[in-house]
DNA sequence: CCAAGAATAGTCCGAAACAGACCGTCTGCA
DNA sequence: TGCAGACGGTCTGTTTCGGACTATTCTTGG
């Protein structure tokens, strides 16, 4: 397999934490791992964690797959600054051709609990219940602020995301806001 | 601190995966690896994957901390029965009694993609959203055949989850299905 | 002006998680 | 009787994960 190719050759070890360097690295012109750290945190990161330290190794990775080009400060910091190459850009582009029939995950610790919650004490429900609803509500109200934001720092595609969290966080209050009401009607057990 | 308060000096070895192996175990008095393996691929896996060596590596060390107890068949399959003690029982109560307010992760890859859409080509978009539409209908569809079940197979707790899960997923295909539309009439871009 | 502390920027490591290959055992039924 | 498919389990090599740790630069107030 030639090299030539880099949309192809390389399209195997990408990972999702590949296409979201790459991406990141592709709307901002360059980055730093460190601005990395940053986008995320204030993004995509509020759904999905990604541990700071992936976002340092994976940028000189992509470097030696030939998908981003480096270039680092000799001295002071040493910053390393990332641009995206063509193969990378042609990568990032296939990536986003190909649509996605994948389901993803819902890693709730909440939805865990609840799942046993015939186990525990009477009380622990209306307690789990109210706890997630408190905590799905804040995080609904900061949704809500960022959608303040100007379209300069939100693309289109990211406000398309941001909407889905507001859905997501506004499904999560109503659920557990109706569990607890059921639980106070002494519904739960029924049904 | 002593060895005979199973709740406090376990409950730092605990992740959610030993919870979810005590639960299980609880739920069904005695359980082998392999029944684990099948109650989570019919109920939680749906939403959080748990790799099935994972069930075989959790129950012995809970044995070890003293929260199950072992028993093996000495021919043949060499099944391991494992039973819950009475300090598992402790532990997991006391998780079930502390409400949760942590949050859980949304790792959908169709997510991912579509933060980035905008780098893309301007099919790409529709495709994704209509593949994703597809996909959340149809897993939509199996859950809402689970709600049948009787009462003895899915406690209520269960049950509940189950909802979430519905609901879940009917808010994804809402969501990709408005997206959809809107790509039609030209309105992604704008907003 | 300068010291303290905050924010910036990056490295490193051990412990888990993870995916999946692989291997025996048993049951039903053709 | 033989073999397909479900049962039941072990193992291994990578990645991921979380967090500790270091060093540089900026800010600010004394």
């Amino acid at each position: 397999m030639a090299e030539d190719d880099a949309t192809t050759s390389a399209a195997g070890q990408l990972t999702p934490v590949s296409y979201l360097v790459l991406g990141l690295v592709a709307r901002h012109g360059a980055a730093t791992p460190y601005d990395l750290k940053s986008f995320v945190a204030q993004s995509i990161g509020n759904f999905w964690s990604f541990p700071h330290a992936q976002l340092y190794k994976e940028p000189p990775r992509l470097a030696e797959l030939g998908l981003l080009a480096e270039e680092r400060e000799e001295h002071g910091r040493r910053r390393r600054t990332f641009r995206i190459t063509e193969a990378g850009r042609a990568a990032l582009s296939a990536w986003l051709a190909e649509p996605d029939t994948s389901l993803g995950e819902l890693r709730a610790p909440g939805l865990l609990k609840l799942a046993f919650a015939e186990l525990g004490k009477p009380g622990d429900v209306e307690a789990l219940a109210s706890a997630q609803a408190a905590a799905h509500r804040a995080r609904l109200k900061t949704y809500r602020s960022y959608t303040a934001m100007s379209a300069d720092v939100m693309p289109w595609s990211l406000r398309r995301t941001l909407e889905l969290g507001i859905a997501y966080e506004q499904m999560q209050v109503e659920f557990w806001e109706r569990l607890l009401a059921d639980c106070a009607t002494g519904q739960h057990t029924r049904r």
